[in-house]
DNA sequence: ATGAAATCGGACCGGACGGTCCGGTCTGAT
DNA sequence: ATCAGACCGGACCGTCCGGTCCGATTTCAT
């Protein structure tokens, strides 16, 4: 059957937009029949709580991001070019961020904290996730002589999801995207200063 | 009246605790009940609505949280010490944060974002109040010849919070002080590259 | 065409929520 | 000692929540 999956997708996409822009707790099962059009029925016939709606959310949101994030990595032309264009996913993060809402790995780390034991953890794999993926391109550069082998690949990969989730709270909060440039000056300084020549 | 401003106290105080550990919509009017031990109509005599009282606990914290910088700023050596001791604040951001629950402003930023404009509001003021405090420091180490000139102090101010802010997200994520250290780390790096001789 | 199974739709449930109300009690000015 | 008014306590209210249930409808193999 392919209409079925069309429907619990549709219910997954229209959730996750809820969620990562309302917030979980403020969002009821009420809100996502409203958006999905869809009865309680269907719904529940998909999914026996909300929670597990949540956790499909979140992972749905994680693959989105993944694309976003592989996409950049690819079009980047060398390994100061593959950081920088992740950094400008969420360049205009105010209004147009590649989810509406935010980043979900930061309000979800939030919202979950203290409260929904599950859900932290998958938010925690996510981000080990992403550090291993920056990690990573950042070995390339390594590899590639592009960097000089006293880069901390692990530490700095860390450090720039750090900062950059910071700035994008920041940037949020303020209603300007002056956070999040400065956040990829500051990286791209940091990370020129540990290239070659 | 003396009796009556210390029972506000108390709500304002707890309120505040619950808010930031299990999150505002998560804390229900009853759970303050049982934390003051106090009954329904008492609270709702000095706070006409829940969120007052979420008003006056943001407001709470943000005092409080002011206290700590105030106090590491005063003890503090000299201009970098200052820096690093106020970074330091969060040092045990995962088992011993200045306020149980992690960084009020983060949470409240994440939490109010979309659906408590006078909430953010405020979260914002107090982030600026923050970048403020933070850059005048700076600037007075600018003056006492510590700092070079070039140094941008609103933009670095900024930054070090919004890199703090995104590790004590981290370090509550994955349960480990790690990357506030490694936060604490790099901004001394950063800070050091800026000095005189 | 038919019957069984899958699915739908939405009325309905108990309970918890934020908020109100008011009879009784305590307080302090006189 | 009195008593008016401030304050307390908690029963109570309407609302909305997540979740259940079942008669009606659709789907599909035969």
């Amino acid at each position: 059957m392919k209409k079925q999956d069309e429907i619990r997708e549709k219910i997954v996409n229209q959730a996750m937009l809820l969620f990562n822009t309302k917030g979980i707790a403020q969002t009821s099962v009420q809100d996502i029949m409203a958006a999905t059009g869809l009865p309680k029925g269907a719904i529940y016939r998909r999914f026996k709580t909300k929670e597990l709606i949540v956790l499909a959310a979140f992972e749905q949101a994680g693959q989105i991001l993944q694309q976003f994030f592989a996409q950049a990595e690819r079009e980047g032309t060398c390994t100061l070019d593959k950081l920088m264009k992740i950094a400008a996913i969420y360049q205009d993060a105010v209004d147009n961020p590649p989810i509406p809402g935010g980043c979900p790995l930061l309000n979800t780390a939030v919202e979950s904290d203290g409260t929904f034991p599950e859900l932290r953890q998958k938010a925690a794999e996510a981000y080990g996730g992403m550090v291993r993926f920056i990690q990573a391109i950042i070995e390339q550069g390594v590899r590639n002589k592009e960097f000089r082998t006293d880069i901390d690949a692990a530490e700095m990969a860390s450090f720039l999801i750090e900062s950059m989730e910071g700035a994008i709270m920041a940037s949020r909060l303020t209603g300007s995207n002056d956070p999040i440039k400065r956040n990829m000056k500051y990286t791209e300084i940091l990370l020129r200063s540990y290239m070659n020549e």
